[in-house]
DNA sequence: CATTCGTGGGC
DNA sequence: TGCCCAAGAAT
């Protein structure tokens, strides 16, 4: 629309001390994060390891900092560099990204470092280009890395930067049409010669600062600039396009509980909802409550008794699933042939590739089943 | 290009 | 409680 391109044009002109007051913001109220160098540094030439960093991006991927934190530690644990993680098992990369959510995510970052490893010598690309090539990276992510881990000009846009942006501007194009508008705009007075902390200051402002609800302008380096607080509508900004609702769907789950306490588990299909995770068998969840018991759909005969429903939201549905659990006797013969599986000892089962609907489902049917075992609480 | 992909926290 | 949101990518 030329109603729009008009005051990014305009505004390049006038934000021309923007870059200043947000970097001199950035240097006294960064945040502590640990995958990051701080400006101290980064201001000598001294740049993160890109391996960190992209392991960071990936995660942080529609993540919260606060979720990402201990994962983050435990993956840089258990793999400090590239080729550790190339060489690791798939399967226990899942056991150690289950609850993080959006597990494409674990399955396409075994994907790259394998690559970067065979493909790269161990090193990441340092353009935008480049990094695009390798699964999981897209276009955020490959300017964040670039910009952070390598210092190049890249417009790093995520939504904290939609937000700064949309508001500075008084942007009326709703996202994701207003999207190539912040892109040009960001590229416009990115700062040579500290584009990375230049990224990572619009995230920091738009986490702390420019928050969604309740955006503190007083304490913002650059409210003088922003269209938005002139007119008093910080908050109504970024316009979005109004979103589908959620359908309720319905599904039905069964644990068997062997004699010695083990669980009947089993792998999901590689792609999809969950893909590559583990669960106890379950129906498909599509299918329609009919008000019957779902224990035709169980599979093997057993005395499936009723352990209640559980509800869990998705992104895009709600899902209501009755929990069945039957006590196998014996060392797990049943009537019927096992479907494909495995046992999995009380020991074993809290480090499972389990997502959090399915922990809450074995939850449902043995309480504390998934939680890792604690030292004997001592009476004090 | 619209849809599909998790989860936990804040209000 | 329900809705919004979080350093988006793949198809």
């Amino acid at each position: 629309m030329a109603r729009q391109s008009a005051p990014v044009i305009d505004a390049h002109a006038s934000f021309d001390d923007f870059s200043t007051l947000l970097l001199e913001w950035y240097d006294r109220h960064h945040r502590h994060l640990p995958w990051r160098t701080p400006p101290a540094d980064t201001r000598v030439g001294v740049l993160p390891d890109p391996y960190r960093v992209w392991l960071s991006e990936v995660m942080l991927q529609q993540t919260t900092v606060s979720a990402v934190k201990s994962y983050y530690e435990a993956f840089l644990a258990a793999w400090p560099t590239v080729e550790a993680l190339a060489g690791a098992e798939t399967e226990a990369v899942m056991r150690a990204w289950a609850g993080l959510g959006y597990y494409s995510r674990a399955r396409n970052l075994k994907k790259c470092a394998e690559t970067v490893a065979a493909d790269h010598q161990g090193r990441f690309p340092d353009t935008e280009e480049g990094l695009k090539t390798l699964p999981g990276i897209g276009d955020y992510t490959a300017a964040a890395i670039s910009a952070i881990a390598f210092n190049r000009p890249a417009a790093v846009v995520d939504g904290n930067v939609e937000r700064v942006v949309t508001r500075l501007l008084a942007m009326e194009t709703p996202l994701p049409d207003a999207k190539p508008l912040i892109r040009a705009f960001v590229a416009n007075i990115l700062p040579a010669d500290r584009p990375g902390d230049f990224a990572q200051a619009m995230m920091d402002l738009g986490a702390t600062i420019c928050t969604p609800r309740n955006p503190a302008c007083v304490l913002c380096p650059v409210s003088a600039d922003c269209l938005a607080r002139q007119n008093g509508t910080a908050e109504r900004f970024p316009r979005k396009a109004p979103k589908a609702e959620k359908p309720l769907r319905h599904g039905a789950a069964f644990v068997a509980r062997r004699g010695d306490g083990a669980v009947f588990l089993r792998k999901r299909p590689p792609e999809g909802l969950l893909g590559g995770m583990t669960e106890m068998p379950t129906t498909g969840w599509t299918a329609r409550q009919d008000g019957e018991t779902d224990t035709s759909a169980a599979p093997f005969p057993a005395d499936w008794r009723d352990c209640g429903t559980i509800r869990h939201v998705f992104t895009h549905f709600a899902l209501e699933l009755s929990v069945y659990r039957a006590d196998i006797q014996g060392s797990g013969e049943t009537a019927a042939p096992l479907p494909a599986g495995w046992w999995s000892s009380p020991e074993e089962l809290p480090g499972e590739a389990l997502p959090t609907v399915i922990k809450k489902a074995i939850e449902a049917a043995i309480p504390g089943a998934t939680k890792k075992r604690q030292r004997d609480r001592k009476t004090s």
